[in-house]
DNA sequence: ACTTCGATTGGAAACGTTTACACTTCAGCG
DNA sequence: CGCTGAAGTGTAAACGTTTCCAATCGAAGT
């Protein structure tokens, strides 16, 4: 518990003033070849390491990057922080975690402490980026941030994502064109988040698009177990439905799980897909077809684009990086053509 | 980019002493009601937000705990993390967060890192606790610190883990009892990993008390992809084993996906068992047999355990947790007693 | 009227760094 | 031999807080 040496004991240790110690380290300023040797052993001798706290104080840099997601448990956001971490470490920053277990008011009180700790740019992705309070907060911070995941809606934030409204279309048009006509969707609560939302609306016009009719559509929370209940309900519709959409993968990979426990095959009796392309999505039987976001990739680009505008004072951007589609075998033609006998694939 | 303003900035708008504006942020010693409202009114107008770095110098308190993880791309890691993180808010406490993506040279450097941030305390995962040298450098620098998942093997370490051994031995000691009598093994890196290296002692124990022989042991690294050519090589074993242990859910479920690339069925022609007990497990089909580590607890167990140290100087200790066997459908008893006349298959 | 005391307040010294500035040397130059 | 400049070094002032100490001021007690 007994204090760590400061610079001063170094500095008499090896009988040179603090300022010489402090040019030894950070090697700065002109230093004789000797004295660099002596405050060096010094420096070892007494275990001395510099308070970054001190200097940051003088320096009125912290070193740190804020970082907030709304949980660690999804994996898409574990992959996005490890790309954080490995983007700072390698530019020379650590990250302060918090995350927001999706309550905008602790996304709030993140930031707040966050902000107090004089963390130099934040990376964070939010509820909902038009209504998050949390931003207007950090906008009249003049503390750079950077969001991930959320949707580009405002061209003047920052922003790493993908085109979530395009990906959903996508997979979604995929389904239609095997044949499906009549394709559910299970998605995560879209007040809640501006994702889910997208990706919904991405899934109407897929259906539009095709002619057919959405619906029905189930709206969680975020917790992925007990969707068995949805999973009956969709069964007992009729026309119950031949493919669902789920807005991340955690829900498709519960929904394929709730299925079966009701004895329905994945896909023969029922498609399903994703949204997310998290790893563990291609080691379940069936492997989930889904949207794959590369999640870490992600991460990586935000801490890149926030060090450029730090250092070199960049503009904010936003990036939109490509998605990819992940064929799994949760997805197959439907086993019969059901409603008005439409098309083979 | 202007700065933020400091408290001496509200002190003159209020009119008033920043020791005063002080006393009033952290309500300590006395304020007349009057000043205490004028000095709010300061703070709320300047938009002022007390600078912990400034703070952290004067209290010598840094407010934050050190995290190290070997990876977050691991569930399990990921679960604690997020434990680590809840415990650690509640306590008024933030997280500075590093990996070492096993690299045991990493370890160290963000040890060092940490200390240097003046990190109170650490929550960490070591690659192999014995051999660590981080470790030894954690010793001297008489900052508390508690190790997660790692092993209790010395005794003057804080400590929160399960018991390995014997929960391998016990969930291999029911595959035993199922009827198996050549099970197979794939280990993470043993020499890197010392949980791997008990899991793997507990099931040659099981084993040995089933009068059986340990069957071939299979080392990969940390990459769980690509298991399909280990998965290859036992199932052309003769006899080929019908049950693998595998040290790490990860592993197990991508050798389900391996055995399932090779035409085999799990549990019909093999049975797979993993260790950790990530909620995806639950979710594969077929479900994966595990051991349940409460990942999310101890990381919260530990964090309070590192508070009760930093507050009340309470002394170190080991937390052994329980775990809990999940049945899944990954096992099953084989489907013909094989031994020593070989295997169909 | 004089002391005593509690309640408020301000002044100023830390905390551990960095860094502008000033001060020595001493070599090289005219 | 004096000047200049560069190289090496030290002094001290920040940075934004907290907190010890002293000061002021009424009120209350004697």
């Amino acid at each position: 518990m007994n204090k760590p040496p400061t610079i001063r004991e170094v500095a008499k240790r090896a009988g040179v003033s603090v300022a010489t110690v402090s040019r030894v380290m950070n090697d700065r300023g002109s230093v004789s070849e000797q004295t660099r040797r002596t405050v060096g052993e010094a420096i070892r001798e007494t275990g001395f390491r510099p308070n970054v706290i001190g200097r940051g104080l003088k320096t009125a840099r912290s070193g740190t990057l804020g970082v907030l997601v709304p949980s660690l448990r999804n994996p898409i956001f574990a992959d996005a922080v490890q790309g954080i971490e490995r983007a700072a470490e390698a530019g020379g920053y650590h990250i302060l975690l918090t995350s927001s277990n999706y309550l905008p008011e602790k996304e709030v009180a993140a930031i707040d402490t966050l902000l107090c700790n004089r963390v130099e740019g934040l990376v964070l992705t939010v509820a909902d980026e038009s209504a998050s309070r949390a931003l207007d907060f950090l906008d009249h911070s003049h503390v750079p941030f950077v969001l991930v995941f959320n949707p580009a809606r405002t061209a003047n934030h920052s922003i790493v994502t993908i085109d979530n409204f395009a990906a959903a279309r996508d997979i979604v048009g995929r389904l239609v064109r095997m044949g499906h006509r009549r394709i559910a969707m299970i998605a995560g609560d879209s007040q809640a988040s501006d994702r889910s939302s997208l990706r919904r609306a991405g899934y109407e016009r897929a259906l539009m698009d095709g002619g057919l009719r959405p619906g029905p559509i189930i709206e969680v929370g975020f917790d992925s177990r007990n969707l068995v209940r949805h999973c009956r309900f969709l069964s007992s519709c009729d026309p119950a439905p031949t493919a669902v959409f789920c807005s991340t993968d955690m829900l498709a990979i519960a929904a394929i799980r709730g299925f079966a426990a009701l004895g329905l095959r994945v896909p023969d009796d029922i498609s399903v897909a994703g949204f997310d392309g998290i790893e563990v999505g291609q080691c379940t039987s069936p492997s989930l077809a889904t949207v794959v976001q590369p999640a870490e990739d992600m991460g990586m680009c935000a801490v890149e684009h926030l060090l450029e505008r730090l250092n070199s004072g960049a503009p904010a951007k936003n990036l939109t990086l490509p998605y990819r589609l992940r064929h799994g075998e949760s997805w197959a033609e439907p086993r019969e053509t059901t409603t008005p006998k439409g098309t083979p694939v």
